[in-house]
DNA sequence: CTATTATTTCAATAATTCTTGAAACTCCAG
DNA sequence: CTGGAGTTTCAAGAATTATTGAAATAATAG
C-alpha cells in the first residue's frame, strides 16, 4: 500500500499537529491514515504506507485503542486485523473529548477538590485556597455543560449550534418566565 | 520567597498536566505559581521558589507572553519586571482558548480547505476528500459556535450552562416558531 | 559616561521520548 | 504437536526537547 499525494499532505499535518499535543507523530499519522482509509488496514499495510517500523506500528495502534479511538475487524479467512476509525466523525470527536477529560480534567479535578479539604491558615494559603476554588468551579460549569450537550440527541446540538448568537434571546426570554428547570440561579 | 506546601501540590500537579499538552514542565510550574500567588512576582522569586534555573524561568516567561497568559507590572522605584496571571479566570480560559486555536485549529483549517480545491480523479482520492470535508465542516461549526459565545456577554453564557439539558425545550421551542435568525436548516 | 543590576541569548549537556530490530510470544492450520 | 504467520515486547540507540551556566545585551541610577 502506497499513500496518494493528495492523502500524504494530510497525514503529515495531523503527525505535526500530533507533536504538539501530547500525542507522537507516529500516533497522529496512523490515524490520519485511517481516518481517510474507506477500507480498515492491517499493520502492515499501515507499516508499507508510512515507512515506518512494524513495531513502531504496532505500539501506535495500541495507544490509538487505548484511547478508543480505532476500531478492530476481521475479515474472512484472514486473522489479521485490520483498523479503521469510526466512520461517524462526531463519534470521533466525542470519544476523544472523554478521553482527554478522564487523563486530564479529572485529575485535576480530584487535586483541586482535595486542596479544599485543607483549612490553612497562612494567609499565603488561604488566597492559593480561593484560587484554586475558582478553578474548581470553572471546570465543573464547563465540564458539567458538556456532560448535558452530550447527553441531548445530535440534531439538538446541532441546532444549537447554528443558532449561534441568537441564542442570547433565547436565554433572556428563559429568564424573564422564570424557567422551572434552573438548577441554580446565583450569579457567582 | 519560598512556596508553602500546601501551594505545592498544585505546582507540581500543573508541571506534570503540562507535559501531557505540548508545554513544558516548568512553563507549567511558573504558571501554576503565578496563579496562586496574590502578588505579582519578578524572575529572581520564581527562581528561588521553584528551585530551577534563572535562564528557564526567563525563557518560561518568554513562552507565556507569547500566549498572553501572563501580565506585566512594574513596582515604583523597582525596575525589576512583575508577573502575574489575570485574576479573571475566565479571561484565562478565553485567552488559552483563543491561542490554541490560533496555533491548531486554523492551520488544520487552511490545510483542510486547501485539500477541498483539487478536483481528484482516484476513488480513494475522491474518499479521503470526502473525509476531510466532513471535517472541516464540523470545525468550522465547532468553531464557529465558540466564537459566538465568545460575543456574548459572561451572563448570558452562565445562564447557558446552568440551564444544561434544559437547552433542549427551548431550541425545540424555537423550532416550532420557526426562529427567524437560523442560518441555516439542513441537518447534514 | 560608568558601574551595577536585570534580563536574554546561546551553545553545551542532561533528560526525555521516539524508533527500531531482534527476540519472545500467540494463535491456529495442517 | 509443529511450523509459520502475525503480533507484541523490550532494550539499545537515535532524535528531540529541556535545562543550565556563562556570556552578551539592556536598562538605569549615580
Amino acid at each position: 500500500m502506497q499513500v496518494t499525494d493528495f492523502q500524504q499532505a494530510f497525514i503529515l499535518h495531523f503527525g505535526e499537529m500530533g507533536s504538539r499535543w501530547g500525542i507522537n507523530r507516529t500516533v497522529g499519522q496512523i490515524y490520519a491514515l485511517l481516518f481517510v482509509s474507506e477500507e480498515p488496514l492491517n499493520a502492515e499495510q499501515i507499516t508499507e504506507a508510512l515507512g515506518m517500523s512494524r513495531s513502531n506500528v504496532s505500539m501506535g495502534l495500541k495507544e490509538l485503542q487505548s484511547w478508543r479511538l480505532v476500531q478492530r475487524t476481521h475479515r474472512p479467512g484472514d486473522r489479521r486485523e485490520y483498523f479503521s476509525a469510526p466512520e461517524d466523525i462526531w463519534e470521533i470527536l466525542r470519544i476523544l473529548v472523554e478521553e482527554r477529560r478522564k487523563r486530564e480534567i479529572d485529575p485535576t479535578l480530584s487535586m483541586l477538590r482535595q486542596a479544599q479539604l485543607d483549612k490553612p491558615e497562612a494567609a499565603t494559603d488561604r488566597y492559593a485556597q480561593a484560587r484554586m476554588q475558582e478553578m474548581l468551579d470553572l471546570i465543573e460549569l464547563v465540564t458539567g455543560w458538556f456532560d448535558e450537550l452530550q447527553q441531548l440527541d445530535q440534531d439538538t446540538v446541532l441546532q444549537l449550534m447554528k443558532l449561534g448568537g441568537g441564542v442570547k434571546k433565547l436565554v433572556a426570554a428563559k429568564q424573564r418566565l422564570g424557567g422551572k428547570s434552573r438548577r441554580n440561579t446565583k450569579t457567582h
